[in-house]
DNA sequence: CTGAAAGCGCTTACAG
DNA sequence: CTGAAAGCGCTTACAG
């Protein structure tokens, strides 16, 4: 209970003037009085108008450092004739995992060469959720959206859009609302990767997948089915699984099919974690040296494990980049009517998905 | 050229209105208009205070749904008398990295609680960037600011403190500034990890670090120091790398340490990059069963490679939720003096480093 | 070149 | 319970 060094005023304070209450920031017009100008020329010299003399320029800059004076762009952007925020929202389906990391960083590049902040959010493939985040992010008067959707109606964004709201879509495609859109080429993609699979020989290839409502599973789904189709392999009786959503419950899944009794001779998984998950299972059944694994996306040590993960791998940066160089784009008036932009995925052979059948 | 089906005036309607400039929001004065309610009222419906007779509020809400009136938080933020914009200000190293994506999605899940945003930024281990971003988080009136700090002197922030805007910092400690913060038990951690190796029988083991201005990595480079000169071994004589700052770097150091003279029988990573870096070196000399390592900081798959990785686990999420946690009591009027909490890391023993040394 | 008035969309403080 | 006036911190539109 030592008395600490610096004075403490009695309780009378506390309730004229309470502790917690800090001390107020200087606003122009303190800035103005100090400087002995008007306040509109305080306006001028902050915003770098140069038709300020130098005299009275020097002395705004005294008083305003003085004061510690910071411009309160809150309220600048509120009485600015166009009505901009300088702020984009951004909706990930989770910030915290790799690929919405990478789109993150690539739209923030994007935005802060234009001095435009991210409001980023998690939607955790929860529509409701899209809503009401959709919701505060417009009632904060966001420049624009970009979002990775949960939903499958976004008609109640075309209000949004007819009241000056720029929206774009990424990873994902919009449903029942024209606006643009930046995905990977999913269905091709996953064609292709599966393709790679047959020519090494294989006839029994699994499909594993997350649930088919999101999109881009249901595309890389019908890919997946093309490849066997075009090469004259039955579709019908195919070994798949859908709603695989974690590391573990694939790994079960896998686990399940190469016990079974007719198990596949390469595995195709259409997901990062469903693809781990894979590969952890054949480790322990050491069966990874004899079952061929194709996955769509890149992960952090795919080259590493034994053998390395061959994938199709998106590309999250460019993805992000375009996405927000289209939001710019709409934001300085572009109104052509919305467009989807597809951005090639990439066959990256190293080893796992070049293994041939059992003779 | 095929006509548009909606009718298309001439340009003296694009200058007169020009089609980019799109339908500007309707106001609590257009809801109050159609109403036929005063201004405040629909300000006491919009806000939810319940002294609304019912017959007035139905009218108000039908005529805010008709012209999809949206409030505009930005505007009440203003005004209000808190003066909080409901808005907090993350600066990390790097949105796009998963440490740092692990840090984001914590604090978030603790902000959209109280309805808060997280503005985040990469600051890329620029002191500069750290400035000018903390600046314009200023100008942007945020409630409160969780840096992962990139500088080495923080009393610029001394007055934004003063002026109201709540600090914490995360992961790192601050300079010449008394506030918050939450980090991991670097030093110990890093002890601990050693100790570990040399329990094991090492003798010769290596530090592999990134740039020792990076407190943390100095942290962990005292704890290497401690752990061998508290089992008598010759710190003098170590084999130390700095400045590793990604895996080819470090993949690099380990392949010319091994290859070297005298190679160390074990290493100690001081962050992930390095530490997958060192696992790719020793794996490529086929020395990865031969020679020990140990991380500081879990990483995805570090289970999943042969030998698997033994690590100081860091705990991005509770770090991440604490800070927040401490921001948002500061927020609330917390004026005690600033704290440093430290959150324990934790040894995950999963073969490469129970390694012995070479009979 | 400079500044007083009005207003961005809302809440506060105050009458009725 | 309801609303007209004033004002949050700034920019716009307009005189001088």
């Amino acid at each position: 209970m030592s008395e600490p060094p610096s004075p403490r005023p009695g309780p009378s304070r506390a309730q004229a003037e309470p502790s917690t209450q800090p001390a107020s920031r200087p606003t122009m017009r303190d800035v103005a009085a100090l400087a002995g100008v008007g306040l509109k020329t305080v306006s001028r010299v902050v915003n770098g108008v140069p038709s300020v003399a130098p005299e009275l320029a020097a002395r705004v800059h005294t008083a305003a450092d003085k004061l510690g004076y910071r411009p309160n762009l809150t309220a600048s952007h509120l009485r600015r004739s166009d009505g901009r925020t300088a702020t984009i929202g951004l909706l990930l389906e989770d910030v915290g995992n790799p690929f919405s990391a990478a789109l993150h960083r690539a739209v923030e590049d994007v935005a802060m060469q234009r001095g435009v902040f991210v409001l980023a959010g998690s939607l955790d493939e929860d529509p409701v959720r899209e809503r009401t985040l959709v919701s505060t992010l417009i009632d904060r008067r966001v420049d624009g959206l970009i979002i990775v959707p949960a939903g499958t109606d976004h008609s109640y964004l075309i209000q949004e859009q007819r009241a000056g709201t720029a929206v774009v879509f990424l990873d994902r495609q919009p449903t029942l609302l024209g606006a643009d859109a930046v995905v990977s080429d999913n269905r091709d993609g996953a064609r292709r990767a599966v393709s790679h699979l047959i020519a090494a020989g294989h006839r029994r290839i699994a499909y594993l997948g997350d649930k088919t409502s999101i999109s881009t599973a249901s595309d890389r789904f019908g890919g997946y089915l093309e490849a066997l189709r075009s090469a004259g392999l039955d579709a019908e009786s195919a070994v798949v699984r859908h709603e695989l959503r974690d590391v573990e419950i694939a790994e079960r899944a896998v686990t399940e099919l190469v016990r079974g009794r007719q198990p596949p001779t390469a595995v195709f998984a259409s997901q990062n974690l469903v693809t781990i998950g894979a590969a952890r299972a054949l480790a322990h059944l050491a069966m990874a040296d004899r079952t061929a694994l194709m996955g769509f996306d890149d992960f952090l040590l795919a080259d590493s494990l034994r053998p390395a993960v061959s994938v199709m791998a998106q590309d999250p940066a460019a993805m992000g980049r375009l996405a927000a160089q289209l939001l710019f784009r709409r934001i300085d008036g572009d109104d052509s009517p919305g467009r989807t932009y597809v951005i090639p995925t990439r066959l990256v052979a190293r080893g796992s998905g070049e293994i041939p059948p059992p003779a």
